[in-house]
DNA sequence: CTGTTAGCGCGTTCAA
DNA sequence: TTGAACGCGCTAACAG
């Protein structure tokens, strides 16, 4: 392996020259620098990151700890991540949870050993456990798509999004409108989503049935059995239905074609995520788009903010934009 | 930050011993160990992977090189590794190249750089270029999708299955077979799925029309405009349309629909890639499921092996599984 | 403007 | 069985 020394002695220079040079620090003679960027050149010699970080304690590298990457969402903030970490010269270590709650707080740990610049996490839960770690650890951290106290964070306006979207459907005549939602563990999906709806409905003098509140998990078959049990044990049968995902509406619109139900005239629909297939559903699927490349690209400049004591925003709230799609009427 | 000499001093000990507890090499008294091991447990020390790295050249790190991680073939095949990875204590380093085959080179020379202990590329194509820089940089390296001569390579048996995927379409007494695809730089998806095709048709001594074989990219949008193409300059219109991925057919699917054409009894069709979506189509789409994450836990392995030295198969081809649905008759 | 020196945190001889 | 000493490749004082 060729290191800095061979790049000094070629260059007749002494080591630190040849660094100087390579980070552009301190004076260096016109003379002294070709001579060093030639010879780097020749051998294509590149700095060992490693020894670097050793030195500097820096890395260039952000951890990114995500749930999953199989869904829309999380990729589509990895990418927006990505953009703009690497035009900074930052790369991503992945850590794939696969939505172990267990493996969230291994990685912070994991992540912290590694030395990473910072962390990008990709949340789902806001527990006590979870926000012990991020103190403990104390390493620069964004949190996407959850908010929390005293942790900088990007979130997306849920409660507000499920409140409009509850207004569109009142405005278009329903009164019995129901509601596929997740746990509400997970604060911003299941609880501010379903606030959201609730407090509309209240707001409108519109009564909701039990029945027509039902949960589901982050999958297409659960958004069809939620919107079974709906059918099944509704006295007051809805008019339409929010699904907090759309992969939840999905399987809901699967169960009532399967049901011979027409859509939206014997059930309106919406879904929450602007997936690539609501448009091409049938009907096509009304859907609220959380613009999450650019919640990644959010993330990833307050991260950098964070790590070169620039001033940064604790808190960020992601603008959406409802996509209204024949699926409600 | 808390280093192997302050236990050392807390175990009243020599570095040296601490670092043969930790990495169980050579002799230690029960006693020393003891005491170390009790004060690493009281601090939570562990060791610095940057240090440890600049000394063993092992980075416990793996560089994974994709296309992008929006669709689930690469998010899938990124699941498997990591899977099988973490098992063995490493991590990924992401590296998204959003399909421009420079920043492909470009990774590869700065994976260099980060010492990763090896490269997984999930590759679209196997350009002279792509093939030299891999040679150059001179790291265990194993490629997903494409195959390689002289590299370590996972595929699929895309040529076989088209090949069935054609027959099936024959036997259903379909002779007039439309075929969506790809360029063919892309070897795997563009050149072989073609060519399986192709011989099929001539093997049963089927003729193929030029305007049947149309050309898209990556996305549902080029698949409705290849249909399109497809029904608007053949002369004779054919029956059944295979797509070389579930997102081309499905935009082939929403062009048939919006002709007014029933599927599968105007056209049948077929994807390839078992995408979720696929089953909840209508009708539920005729796939080709390509096991992505056990290849990639199969890519795992092999750059484990290769790593360490052991024994590993440079070339390995996935089975597949035929998925037959309702838009084939 | 440049070179010498001194570590960063760790693993690994080599004597003792 | 243990510790002293060295060096991995690099940056950052410091002295010249």
């Amino acid at each position: 392996m060729i290191t800095i020394k061979d790049i000094a002695e070629m260059a007749n220079v002494s080591r630190s020259t040849v660094s100087r040079v390579l980070n552009d620090s301190g004076y260096v003679s016109e003379d002294a620098r070709k001579r060093v960027e030639r010879v780097v050149k020749e051998t294509g010699y590149v700095p060992s990151e490693h020894a670097k970080s050793l030195r500097t304690k820096k890395t260039k590298v952000i951890g990114v700890i995500l749930p999953t990457i199989q869904t829309e969402t999380p990729s589509r903030i990895v990418t927006g991540l990505g953009r703009e970490l690497s035009k900074h010269g930052y790369q991503i270590l992945l850590a794939n949870t696969d939505h172990d709650k267990e493996k969230e707080l291994e990685f912070l740990d994991l992540l912290k050993v590694r030395q990473v610049d910072g962390i990008v996490l990709i949340a789902t839960n806001t527990d006590d456990k979870l926000m012990e770690k991020i103190k403990e650890i104390n390493t620069p951290l964004v949190m996407i798509g959850q908010e929390a106290e005293g942790v900088i964070h990007v979130t997306y306006n849920d409660y507000r999004a499920t409140k409009e979207l509850t207004r569109l459907f009142i405005q278009k005549g329903h009164e019995k409108i129901a509601f596929i939602g997740v746990d509400e563990s997970d604060r911003s999906v299941g609880h501010f989503r379903k606030q959201g709806y609730l407090d509309e409905m209240a707001a409108q003098g519109l009564s909701v049935d039990k029945a027509w509140v039902q949960k589901g998990i982050f999958d297409i078959e659960s958004g069809y059995e939620a919107m079974k049990q709906i059918l099944n044990h509704a006295v007051n049968k809805p008019t339409a239905t929010i699904a907090v995902t759309d992969r939840l509406a999905i399987g809901a619109m699967s169960y009532l074609k399967e049901q011979g139900m027409d859509i939206p005239t014997d059930m309106a629909i919406a879904g929450i995520g602007a997936s690539e297939m609501s448009q091409y559903l049938e009907p096509p699927l009304t859907t609220v788009d959380y613009q999450n490349e650019k919640a990644g690209e959010e993330g990833a400049k307050q991260i950098l903010a964070c790590i070169n004591s620039k001033p940064f925003q604790e808190r960020i709230v992601m603008n959406y934009r409802l996509i209204i799609r024949e699926s409600v009427q």
